[in-house]
DNA sequence: ACAGCCATGTAACTTGTTACATGATTTT
DNA sequence: AAAATCATGTAACAAGTTACATGGCTGT
């Protein structure tokens, strides 16, 4: 949802139509976000058919169909900026889903596939640091994109050891699993309590 | 694509059925990551439309339909172990979107919407240190699993933090900024060189 | 006239997600 | 026999993504 809100968002300074929404969120996102402008009618359509956004007769605009935000838009906007990530399922983590399946799949090393990703991390945070440098000082929306990203490579890498270090620590423990030991293994009831 | 690719690593184990799979799933992922029993049979359809996996005439399970992983699929599999995720655009940070509309929405004070969403991790970080210490010597998947929530909880917090400083120096130095002034600003052609 | 850009839009697809329907087997 | 559980599956939808189609305007 995404997409949906940062559109609302563009639109809530004032009536914009479909490229120059495209155009100023990629002017804004520095283009490491770059997005089709396929998507931007997209969601603009749905935007409209969800009542947070309308179209207006244009009077003069040629080809130009510029959109407007609703009273619900500008509500639902409002709330979706301090409305913090669903609590109860964080999203899949597709590198820690790859180390802990290398864990189990026969014929593949996990402590090479840890370290296949953490040389990839570590390239990555160095274009990063560069691309940090060469920001100018003005550009608070580049910066902070490239700080969120470099925050978030450098705590994939920071996982990536802490993971190698677990389990060298727990292959000394248990030298070699039995393939499908963990089938019969109870299901726990456990859940992050508030 | 993670379920699509942990499924095909259960099954790179030995031929596995459907609800089975959403119990080795989830088992390993200690219900942290719930996954609906429906996404299972979807997946594996999926698969095998794709010649990743196969389902083989069951002698004696009488309701139960196994599948088992095709060469293709081990290819596939061991491929994306091995995969760094796409570096050209790195997935759209909900986050980071949000605190960047907060800054030009009027009428809504980004230090308010930052701070809304800090405590919030403060409280999640609280939860999950929490579970870490519930969490038995022996369940590596768990203890993986948390930590990497950890560490992204608190990428999440340090980056608003410098968020917070970021913007507090450059408000400081532009007090008010013109509403739609940056859809004059000039494309960039910056991108993450290599 | 035609090339190129501006601008809008649609079609087809993927993954993910939930709610619901349907049988078969086991337990009470 | 009724209830619970096991097991499979479908329908409907949201969000994102890309490729393509279309039309208007501008400059050469």
């Amino acid at each position: 949802m995404s997409v949906r809100h940062a559109v609302l968002a563009l639109l809530s300074e004032g009536p914009k139509y479909g490229l120059q929404l495209r155009q100023e969120f990629e002017t804004r996102t520095g283009e490491v976000w770059p997005l089709n402008v396929g998507q931007v009618y997209m969601t603009l359509q749905r935007l409209e058919r969800d009542g947070l956004v309308e179209s207006y007769n244009a009077e003069g605009d040629g080809t130009q169909k510029p959109f407007r935000i609703t009273p619900t838009g500008g509500g639902e906007l409002g709330e979706w900026l301090r409305t913090p990530p669903d609590t109860a399922s964080p999203p899949r983590d597709e590198l820690v889903i790859k180390v802990l399946a290398a864990v189990r799949v026969p014929g593949v090393d996990v402590h090479d596939v840890i370290q296949v990703h953490r040389r990839h991390r570590v390239e990555l945070m160095q274009r990063y640091t560069r691309l940090k440098a060469a920001t100018p000082e003005h550009d608070v929306g580049l910066a902070l994109i490239v700080d969120a990203e470099l925050f978030r490579i450098e705590a994939a890498i920071r996982w990536l050891d802490a993971a190698e270090a677990r389990l060298q620590q727990f292959s000394v423990a248990t030298p070699v699993r039995a393939g499908s030991a963990v089938s019969s293994r109870p299901r726990r009831d456990r859940e992050v309590g508030r």
